[in-house]
DNA sequence: CAGTAGTGTGAATCCGGATTCACACCGCGC
DNA sequence: GCGCGGTGTGAATCCGGATTCACACTACTG
């Protein structure tokens, strides 16, 4: 079996949960193959017994992450019934995630990354657009939205969220607002965009 | 007068143009200084006659673009009389500037940048966003739109609009759809969004 | 015409980080 | 004990750009 292709040793697991700490403290711009091999306790190039290249080590610290992120919207789906309650189930966990780890949640959306990290990211977003244009869609089926471009709404829907909380904007990062509140504002706008009738 | 302050020199001018044109070709990625010199027609070291770096080239670079941009947008805001039509004007010239110049819009929005750039890009925003937020106030005190948190409502839309047409996710790069159809279901959106009664 | 300021040149240099590699160390089967 | 694969080490190396610098060339000025 090839070092690159091994999986379940205990330092190439100390080294992803290092990556994604080292992500998680200082955002991907902090993550230096030294900050990362120091913080697994390890050297450098054990590194590369594990992993052929700093980029491969990132593809699947964030493949695990969006993994994790997409597991929790589909289970937040789970919790209601209609497509709308859905739809704002997966709003709020992504809202409430994003929250509990603002730099992690930078890092997965916008921050300046490997190329080959952003063919993942691009990947996830895919991902996650195309389960809250389903949603739309069925929301329109039920006949809880009006007819209208499924792709687009989801895109603006993912967009606005990804904006207000975790944008290089980020008015939450700037500090001046009330986290709750914010996403009570966030939870309002969508339900409209979607031209849906009326409170949840 | 030393050579970081000077202004308007021809070959200073070629620089900045030089600059803003290898951005547009193939991104800030792209745009190494070799690259840019070769494109003004003159050597690597001249740029340094005239900048004090590369990172105050662009930053002067990003400033130009975005005041035009600002620029654009206001212009746009005096086509209508009522908040609400200032807001669609706004969105609306924003779209079609993003679609006339897809590699420079996502440099603007969302492409990785110098540290130095980065901080002008945020300064855009906020005051992008700014404009965007004193609309929404206006078209709440109008009743065009109900009392709501307008930097907020601000960030989202903005947010919607870059991810639908400059995002990293781009379903029109995707080139699956129809620029205008988009432009026309973004407008929908945001116009629902803010709670806004019903056509424009 | 010498002196000097401003500008252009591009090869040499510098720099931050990823990547490699020669050298252990360990545990195993023989 | 010996050979050997797997793993760890960290200093040396490599690499892609940005940045510098010693050397022109030009246009003034006295």
């Amino acid at each position: 079996m090839s070092a690159t292709t091994d999986s379940g040793s205990a330092t190439r697991d100390r080294l992803l949960l290092a990556a994604r700490e080292v992500v998680e403290a200082h955002g991907y711009g902090g993550a230096s193959v030294a900050a990362i091999a120091t913080r697994a306790g390890v050297a450098n190039g054990t590194l590369y017994r594990h992993f052929p290249s700093k980029a491969e080590l990132f593809v699947e610290v964030f493949r695990d992450v969006c993994d994790r992120e997409i597991a929790a919207a589909t289970k937040a789906a789970l919790t209601a019934d209609d497509p709308l309650g859905k739809l704002d189930a997966v709003l709020v966990t992504f809202a409430r995630r994003a929250l509990a780890n603002p730099l992690l949640a930078w890092a997965l959306i916008a921050e300046p990354v490997d190329p080959a990290v952003e063919r993942v990211r691009l990947e996830y977003r895919r991902t996650y657009t195309g389960h809250v244009a389903r949603l739309v869609r069925a929301a329109i089926r039920h006949g809880q939205a009006p007819p209208q471009d499924a792709a687009i709404a989801a895109a603006a829907l993912v967009g606005a969220g990804n904006e207000v909380l975790a944008g290089p904007l980020s008015p939450l990062a700037g500090g001046a607002h009330d986290p709750v509140a914010a996403i009570e504002t966030l939870r309002t706008l969508c339900r409209r965009a979607l031209g849906a009738s009326d409170g949840v």
